[in-house]
DNA sequence: TATAAAATTTAGTCTTGACTAATTATGAAT
DNA sequence: ATTCATAATTAGTCAAGACTAAATTTTATA
């Protein structure tokens, strides 16, 4: 048994550069540079270099960290990195189905609110919402006991011309650009197909009987798509 | 016109210490000594004084403060801390009626919370409740604008005997004491008497029909009570 | 009014987690 | 294999906000 529930405390700053690690990651565990981190946090790369000494430092250890190549998660950081992300979807979903926030005002308010709420009030957001799979930017919800369901996404940008694709998620960052997709009617489970021989600085997409539209590069690169069996 | 909004930023701890003059300043923003703030606070009366010569250095400042004879709380002060006690309250209310909260639990979650929702949630979730008016302990939850209608209380342990009362509100501080008065049925709005020459450790209360009970006067002066006309 | 107890403040320390400036290691390109 | 740009680390500083121990002011009491 792996310990049910022994989980060091942590404060905000340090949940936040667990969960920096964990999506600077990527899909299997690579290692993060301090630089990525630095970008990442927005502060300065020394800034970085001490805290990641510190918590190497700690036992129990939240990560493992060799000096001048970079740091990846433990099992017990990735659990902890993972407990944050749960609690950062739920919220993001509670505001926006049970307080009418948009879709583009709930990241900022979880962000926030993610470090601080307790199990308890996590459990009963859960309990409310209906064990919810995704947040409203489609997002997948990792699961109680931190797994996370896979799913093979890719940016609509480097989709292939005139295959038939679902919008997956979005990414939640930019409110502005929220704002945009939600008024093209690009969101989530949205049936879409990218015009052959339109690959410049923008593209042309399909949706459904619609005319077509225009899309900049730099936007469809916030929007993932899976293949339309896979919707 | 008062400046609609101009509420410098503050950390947890400062509106930690306003909340605490605040509360114990009681009804006419009397004076508060640093001794007070610091058993309040739980922490050491010189860590109090470091931080008053702090805020009260500041500007705009949130207190006045005169070296060894107290602080009180400037009007931006009392603002900021009513803002805050109305988080608290709003929360409260909040996780009890749409999280299935009960109300022991409450307060240690709200406590945290309080400091992080934005001002957008706030009014999130006093839409959501339709403006209530008081928490799940019958404490009045302060307007939007910071007004706080007035209710004269009084404690049950200096209630006179025989004299018909309601129960306006409890502390909302010890979940053990909060579970037993549910058990016990004192809570907001329950109408009862006390019964004549029953004033030494422990004091006997008769509630409508029932059987009269005993109660102790700790428990007692944790129930603030008004007239029956008041209820 | 003198004095002792209680309350308060000062002085100096510690931890957290950021910062800048200066130094060193890495790795890509000659 | 050298060199140079880039990345990373060290060293030292700063602000918050807590702490202890020692000094001081208030205040209550004799």
């Amino acid at each position: 048994m792996t310990t049910k529930h022994a989980m060091p405390a942590t404060t905000e700053a340090v949940d936040d550069y667990l969960k920096a690690i964990l999506e600077l990651s990527g899909p299997e565990d690579q290692r993060v540079t301090s630089n990525a981190l630095a970008g990442h946090l927005e502060i300065r790369a020394a800034s970085v270099t001490g805290m990641l000494q510190k918590l190497a430092g700690h036992t129990p250890s939240f990560v493992r960290y060799e000096k001048h190549h970079g740091v990846h998660l433990t099992a017990l950081g990735k659990r902890r990195a993972v407990e944050i992300l749960r609690h950062h979807r739920l919220l993001e979903r509670f505001l926006h189905d049970v307080l009418d926030y948009s879709w583009d005002e709930v990241h900022e308010e979880a962000e926030r609110l993610e470090h601080y709420i307790s199990e308890r009030l996590e459990d009963r957001i859960a309990a409310k919402l209906g064990d919810p799979a995704v947040d409203p930017h489609g997002h997948i919800i990792p699961e109680k006991d931190g797994a996370i369901p896979a799913r093979d996404e890719v940016a609509l940008s480097k989709w292939p011309c005139g295959v038939t694709a679902v919008i997956s998620s979005v990414s939640d960052r930019d409110p502005a650009a929220l704002r945009e997709m939600k008024r093209l009617g690009l969101v989530p489970g949205t049936i879409l197909t990218v015009e052959t021989g339109t690959r410049t600085a923008s593209l042309r997409i399909r949706m459904g009987s619609e005319a077509s539209l225009r899309l900049s590069c730099e936007l469809a690169a916030e929007i993932l798509v899976v293949p339309e069996s896979a919707g």
